[in-house]
DNA sequence: TATGAATGAGACTTCATTCAT
DNA sequence: CATGAATGAAGTCTCATTCAT
C-alpha cells in the first residue's frame, strides 16, 4: 500500500508469465489481477493499458540485452573473444530466466513493429561485430546479414529447443559448443 | 460446389495473408470476410470455427511439408546428400510462398500444443536424418537434438531475415550456402 | 431481422426518451437495449459508438430544423410574416415530438461543440431574417445578435415551461401570443 | 481549519469551471483534484460525494440567488420598479461571475429534480412579482407562468448568448434595454 | 486534515457465432 | 450455399470512493 512499486514489479512478474503460458491476447487483464491478488483497476494505476503493458516488458528487456551486449563485446578485441562473451552472456541470460526469454521471442512478432531503426538490438550489435571481424580479416568475406543470421540461428534455436524442453542441459554448459559451432559456420570450414 | 470449393479456398488464402499481417488473434472474422468480399456467415459454411481454420491453414501445411520432407529424404543414401536435398526444398518452399512460411512460423506458439508427439514433423525428420548419419559415422557423435537445433536454426533464421527483409537474396539462392554451413555445424570442423 | 432501418429507428426513438428522462450520459448502451428489447451489441450495427448515436439524433433534427425554418422564411415578403411563419412552425414542432426538443436542449451544451460556424441553425437564421428586417426598415434598428437572442427566449422559454409542465395549453395555440410579444420586442413598444 | 475552509473553497472554485468546461459526469474527482493541487482524498474531507459538490454548488447560488432577488423585489413598490431592480441584479450577477451562471444553467436539467415546490427560486420570485402587479392593474391580465415564462426568456437568453460570446457587451450595460423589452413584453404594447 | 494506492462495480465496446431469409 | 442482422459473453478500461499511513 505504502510501496507501489512493489506492486508494479508483481505486475509485471505475473503477467511475463501468464504471457508466456496463454499468449498476450489470450490473458486477460482479469487474469493477471487475479493471479496477482490484486484488483483489477490497480494494474491501471501502474501501466496505462495492457498494450503498454506487453511493450514495456518487451522493450526494457530486450532493448536492455542489447545494451548490455554491446557494454560486453567492447571489452574484448577480436570477433573470437567478442562472440564467445556474447554468446556466454545470451546462455546466462537465458538460464537466468527462461521466462523472459520465452517472452522476447513470443513478443517479438508483434512488438518488433514499434523498434525504430536506430534502437540497438541484439542482432545490430551481432552484424555489427561481425562486420568488423570481416573487415579485420578474422573471418572471411561474405554478406554480414546472412552471417549474422547463420550464428544468431544457431544460438537460438538451441535456446527454443531448450525452452520447449528438447534438450535438457543448461545452456551455459552449451556456451562453448555453440561458440565453437558459431565459428565454424562464420570460418567458412578453414582451420579452426 | 466448383464454386464452393473456389470460396474455401479464397476463405483461406485471404486469412492466411491476415493472419501474417495482424497476427491471428488480432484478424476478425469480419476483416476476413471484407476482404475475401463474402458475408460473415459465409466462412462457416466452409471451416467450423476460426480456430479450426487456424488449425487447419496450419495442420495442414507443417505436416504436409514434414511429409513432403521424408519422402525426399528416402530417396538419398547419405546424410549429406539427405541434408542438401532438404535445404533445397526447405529453400524452394519458402521462395514459393513466403506468407505461408511465415504463418507456420507466427502460428508455432499457439498451434504447436495440438501437435501430437506422434506426428511427424520437420523437426523429427530431421533429427532422424541426423541420428542416422550419425549412426553411419558420417558425423561425430553428438547430442542428436543439439546438432538438429543447430541445423534448424541456421536454415530458419535465415528464412526469418528473409522474411524481414533483412536479406534481400531468394532464399534458393543461399541453399549451397546453407548446406555448406550446417555441414560445417555437424561435421565439427572437419574438412568438408 | 430483414429490415434493419426498423432497427435502427427503435434505437433512436428509445434513446431519445431515455436521454431526455436521464439524461446522455446517465443513460447506459444497457437501458438503451433494454428499453429497446434487443441485444447490447445490436446498435454497435447502427451506430459507431454512444457518442456518435448522441450526435446523429442531434445533428439530424437541430440541422433539419434550421433548413425547415429556413425554407419556410423564403416563402414569405416581410419580417413580419416571416417570423409569425417560423414561430407557428416552431411551435407546431414542438407540440409533434416534445421529448425530441427537450432533447435538442439538453443536448446542446454537449453538443453544440461539434457545430461548425457553417452550418446554419435556428439561430443564424432568425439573425439573417431580423438583419433582413431592420435593413427593410420594418424594425427599428439595433445589435441583431441582442434582437435574436430576446426573440429566441420569448419562444424557447415559453416551450421549456411547457415542457416543465409550467404551462398547460398546446404551444400552437400560444402561437400568436408569442408572435405578438416578440414583435412588440422587435418594433420598441411602437404601435403593431 | 482556516486552511481547511480555504480548501474547500478551492475545490469548489475549480470544481465548478471543470464542470462548465467538460460537464459535470464528465469532470472527474481526479480532474478536480489534480487542478486543485490536492489530493483526491482530499476532497471527501470537505464534501460527502461528487454528486453532493455538485448539489451544494448549485443549491446555494440557485437558492442564494433566489433569496436575493426576493428581498430586492420587496423594496420597491410598483411591478416596474420591481422588475427594474431584478433585471439590473441579474445582469449585475452574471457579470460578477458568468461562469457560476453557466453552471446554473447547465446543471438545471439534473439538479432541479431536487428542488422540492417549497423552494423559492427565480422563477417563483419572478411570477409572484408578476402576479403582484396583474392584481395592482400595472399590466393586463395574462397566465402568470406565460408571462413569466416570456420575461424569463428575453432576459435569460441575452445571457446565454453573452455566456456564447454571441454577444459582447457587458450585460450591465443592457439592463435598461432588457428592462424595457420585458415591460413592452408584459403591457401587451400599450403606452410605456 | 491530507495523502494516494487500492478497490471493484460497472461502463463501453468487440466479435465469434447463429439463423431466418 | 450465401447473406448479414442479431446475439450476448467477455474484454478493456474508468472512476467514485475507501482507508492505512
Amino acid at each position: 500500500m505504502r510501496d507501489g512499486s512493489r506492486t508494479k514489479e508483481l505486475i509485471a512478474h505475473t503477467a511475463l508469465h501468464l504471457f508466456v503460458e496463454k499468449g498476450i491476447t489470450e490473458t486477460t487483464i482479469r487474469d493477471i489481477a487475479g493471479a496477482a491478488g490484486i484488483a483489477e483497476g490497480t494494474l491501471y494505476r501502474h501501466y496505462e493499458s495492457k498494450d503498454q503493458l506487453a511493450w514495456e516488458l518487451f522493450s526494457t528487456n530486450y532493448l536492455d540485452f542489447a545494451r548490455e551486449l554491446d557494454r560486453l563485446q567492447e571489452e574484448y578485441e577480436t570477433l573470437k573473444d567478442k562472440l564467445t562473451a556474447m554468446i556466454r552472456q545470451f546462455c546466462a541470460f537465458f538460464d537466468r530466466d527462461p521466462v523472459l526469454f520465452s517472452y522476447l521471442l513470443l513478443a517479438q512478432h508483434a512488438q518488433l513493429k514499434k523498434v525504430t531503426p536506430e534502437m540497438e538490438t541484439a542482432v545490430t550489435v551481432l552484424q555489427k561485430v561481425i562486420a568488423q571481424g570481416m573487415a579485420r580479416r578474422e573471418v572471411p568475406e561474405m554478406e554480414v546479414e546472412l552471417a549474422a543470421a547463420m550464428v544468431l540461428g544457431v544460438v537460438l534455436e538451441v535456446a527454443i529447443f531448450k525452452a520447449y524442453s528438447r534438450i535438457t542441459q543448461e545452456l551455459s554448459q552449451l556456451s562453448e559448443t555453440l561458440t565453437a559451432a558459431c565459428w565454424r559456420v562464420l570460418t567458412g570450414g578453414g582451420i579452426s
